[in-house]
RNA sequence: GCGGAUAUGGCGGAACUGGCAGACGCGCAGGACUUAGAAUCCUGUGGGAAACCGUGCAGGUUCGAUUCCUGUUAUCCGCACCA
């Protein structure tokens, strides 16, 4: 077949038919399937691309077949840096080169005959489009989920911007690689930690891969425990410290606090200043990634000051440490070095006391001892377990206002702005007289001028743009300045799966009856790299827009799957580099896109993937040839008299319903390389019939018809090519999927192996209706059997329906 | 250190709820067709001469374990001084 014609001709009538539009009027049958859009790069479509489309539109396609209206949008992610670096390297503008790069992409995910409802296409740079990004910050900064602030934030002195915690990476620069630095600027961040512990619970419930939900959960951080005061000695102030072994406090020892701590500078004594200052400076010089380093060496300084234990009004001395981060629970922690590896450490180091208060159940429970017991030198609460005793604690310091139960998140609220050019803008004036005042709903959209010198030097592009920057304030009138800064690229994927069922809408940014009706995402499929980012930030926007009205659901996608990654030849992933670059293109060309797609969906295990192999998609080009040779000789046969159901059209029949059966299970579990594998069975079933000398036609027709149809959303194009050469007059994709006939997979003989003390000795005949008592009866007359059992008195015999019998003897 | 996963022939990978391990495909071998090759079709293909042995390793539960339990090793991924 000449699959580059019949792709083009099929692609020209699918997209002249409106095949793919979804239809409005079927929504009760809605069924949305997403593909996480894709960043416009000026490479064709990679294997990655083509691996998590192509499996995808099949299942699609599938579900179609069996009756759902389908709405599978597609667009495209295009605000963000490699734009803009490219841009920076040869002068083409980030518009133009997106631009550009969109329309190559569109034109090759036609190419693929995927039935995406470009209808519904959303590009993210477009004004139609980052309009409703802006609409949606001043939403959350109007209802007090968006703010600014001047805090240590993470800095990327390569990118010359901030980046959010979820984009550094061991320290580095999630994108670029560099090490990232702390400095203290003033951003905007969106208050994600509101939504900590509903973002958590609502886990349990999602249709997702067990990991990604893990690591959501432990990006959250939920962390049990109380917060206990410690009064300053000389001081009208008190430190708080987090703790989860309240149980511990009468092992305190000293106090340490975060060298970015407020308090370090009131309460340091003359004496340690310059000591203090030193650290101080030293700290904020080192990188983070050393900071982070858990072999490096403890190190702290003493403030001079003194701090009263509130249970024992012990006098504990206060230390700084960079071994305490600032940014969580409270910046300061209790040293308990008896139990807790790192006090005990720092505390040998600077020769501070070690008190044992927790007493294990076993004898040895040497120091630091960090497990479980009963309490020691904790006067009234000794004798009590760990658990008891952290009750009782935090409930007697309750009551004296010295403390209580907290729960800490380890989660941080998202950082949002961004100092780059190729990004939605902030829709904030700053005005001298009134302050920070939102850009009036009406002047939306804040357009990004053209006309930007966006050489990155630390500041924000648009800073420099002078006319975008002047602007009269809203609110008095008078000169003020635009916020210069542009959204974070995530802000705008966090919410365009709510956009697409209403891309067109120019009210608004979605209807919201609409979008009611088309979410939550049946299906949402992309790359596990986005747990802890885009699918976590879509989450928490989706139950913010909730609460502020605007939709009545509390999660965008139902049910996730994460497709593999598909490696080079030689098991590494693919990089220009290792020169193991696999281009989908090439293959295409030779083979055409659906051999392509086919050879992806039964040569990995879909979740899996693995590494790139030339001889597999030879065979599956092998096998359309295979199925196109026994549908067209079958379908060119005259219908003859000859149309009993004997045994060999039983034996075809259970073949075809088996086929049907397992096919339909397999695309509805991603399961595609078993159900492919089904498929070939079935065409062998459908050749051993072939070669007999008398057939009966007509029943081969229908079972060569379906096959057809549970090729279909495999292999779209090639499908419906030979579904309208054996006569089919609509399409293949809106003909009705083959139904399991179950009683043809009764068969009239079952063959069950039969075990004597679990080793398979015999193979007996049994009626495929046949009960135990009957099975039992036929298995212990068989000859086979009797002749292995050699006399043996038979103690026990089990039998498993359809499956084997056991004789014990 | 914490969390999650994975481990099955020469290779990619199957195995529903504990029930004949290795589906399907690649590769390989043999055969058919052909003057010959390619293509195609058919047959065989875990190891072992056999008894038997085989799902990373060591135990356990069970009539029966790739599947459940305990321990352990290796690899991959994510987080990591989170108090």
């Amino acid at each position: 077949m000449d699959m580059k014609a019949i792709e083009k001709k099929w692609q020209a009538k699918w997209e002249k038919d409106k095949l793919h539009v979804f239809d409005k009027k079927n929504i009760d049958n809605k069924y949305y399937v997403l593909e996480m859009f894709s960043y416009p790069s000026a490479a064709k479509l990679h294997v990655g691309h083509w691996y998590n489309y192509g499996p995808t539109d099949s299942f699609a396609r599938y579900k179609k077949m069996k009756g759902c209206e389908i709405f599978q949008p597609m667009g495209f992610d295009a605000f963000g840096l490699p734009a803009e670096n490219y841009a920076i390297k040869t002068g083409v503008h980030p518009e133009d080169s997106t631009v550009k790069n969109i329309e190559t992409m569109e034109n090759t995910l036609r190419e693929m005959g995927a039935m995406f409802d470009w209808s519904a296409e959303i590009k993210t740079c477009m004004p139609d489009y980052y309009k409703w990004t802006q609409w949606l910050f001043l939403q959350l900064y109007k209802n007090n989920l968006a703010y600014r602030k001047e805090a240590p934030v993470n800095w990327c002195p390569d990118c010359q911007t901030v980046l959010a915690n979820e984009q550094v990476v061991q320290g580095l620069c999630e994108r670029c690689k560099s090490t990232v630095v702390q400095k203290d600027l003033t951003q905007w961040f969106f208050k994600i930690t509101d939504y900590a512990e509903e973002l958590l619970t609502c886990l349990d419930d999602l249709d997702w891969p067990e990991k990604t939900k893990a690591m959501q959960r432990n990006w959250i951080g939920k962390s049990v425990g109380g917060e206990i005061t410690f009064k300053l000695d000389g001081f009208d102030e008190t430190i708080k410290v987090f703790t989860t072994r309240a149980d511990t406090v009468y092992g305190v020892s000293y106090v340490v606090l975060a060298p970015e701590h407020p308090l370090v500078k009131k309460i340091t004594t003359k004496k340690q200043l310059q000591e203090v200052e030193k650290y101080i400076e030293e700290t904020s010089k080192t990188k983070e990634i050393e900071r982070l380093s858990l072999d490096r060496e403890k190190t702290g300084v003493f403030t001079g000051a003194y701090c009263i234990n509130p249970v024992n009004n012990q006098k504990v001395p206060v230390w700084i440490s960079d071994y305490v981060l600032y940014s969580y629970g409270t910046g300061s922690v209790m040293g308990v070095p008896s139990h807790d590896e790192r006090d005990f450490v720092f505390a040998n180091k600077y020769n501070l006391p070690i008190t044992r208060v927790i007493k294990g159940a076993c004898g040895n429970d040497d120091l630091p001892f960090t497990g479980d017991g009963t309490l020691v030198n904790s006067v009234s609460y000794d004798g009590l377990t760990c658990e008891e005793a952290r009750k009782a604690i935090l409930s007697d310091l309750a009551k004296r206002d010295l403390g209580g139960f907290k729960v800490n998140y380890r989660l941080r609220d998202w950082l949002v702005s961004r100092q780059r050019y190729w990004g939605a803008p902030i829709p904030i004036i700053h005005c001298e007289h009134c302050g920070i005042v939102p850009v009036p709903e009406e002047d939306l959209p804040v357009k990004l001028p053209y006309n930007v010198e966006f050489k990155p030097d630390g500041k924000s592009p648009l800073a420099k743009c002078e006319e975008f920057m002047n602007v009269k304030c809203p609110k008095c009138g008078k000169p003020a300045r635009r916020d210069p800064d542009t959204l974070d690229t995530f802000v705008c994927s966090s919410w365009y799966f709510l956009r697409y069922p209403d891309a067109n809408n120019a009210k608004e940014a979605f209807d919201k009856e609409k979008i009611n009706k088309m979410l939550p995402v049946d299906k949402y499929v992309g790359g596990a790299e986005h747990a802890c980012m885009h699918l976590l930030y879509s989450r928490f926007i989706t139950k913010a827009l909730r609460d502020l009205g605007y939709l009545d659901f509390s999660e965008p996608f139902k049910s996730l799957v994460h497709q593999g990654v598909i490696l080079g030849p030689d098991g590494n992933r693919m990089s220009k580099s290792r020169g193991n670059v696999i281009s989908p293109d090439d293959y295409v060309k030779e083979f055409g896109s659906d051999v392509f797609r086919m050879y992806l969906m039964f040569g990995f295990s879909y979740t899996e993937g693995g590494p790139w192999n030339d001889g597999g998609i030879k065979s599956i080009n092998k096998f359309l040839d295979r199925v196109e040779k026994i549908v067209l000789s079958t379908h060119s046969l005259k219908n003859g008299k000859y149309q009993e159901m004997q045994r060999n059209e039983k034996e075809l029949n259970y073949a075809r319903n088996y086929a049907i059966k397992s096919v339909d299970r397999d695309m509805d579990a991603f399961s595609f390389n078993t159900a492919l594998a089904r498929i070939m069975e079935y065409v062998s079933a459908l050749y051993k019939y072939d070669a007999l000398e008398v057939k009966n036609v007509q029943f081969m027709k229908e079972c060569v018809k379906d096959l057809v149809l549970l090729l279909a959303p495999c292999a779209p194009h090639f499908a419906e090519e030979l579904w309208s050469k054996i006569g089919g007059k609509k399409s293949v994709f809106n003909a009705e999927y083959p139904v399991c006939d179950e009683s043809a997979l009764v068969k009239d003989e079952v063959e069950l192996a039969v075990q004597i003390n679990s080793k398979v000795r015999a193979k007996i005949l049994v009626p495929g209706d046949a009960d135990n008592e009957l099975i039992e009866k036929i298995a212990l007359e068989s000859d086979q059997v009797i002749k292995a059992l050699d006399g043996k008195q038979v103690k026990k015999v089990i039998v498993i329906k359809g499956r084997l019998v056991n004789i014990i003897a």
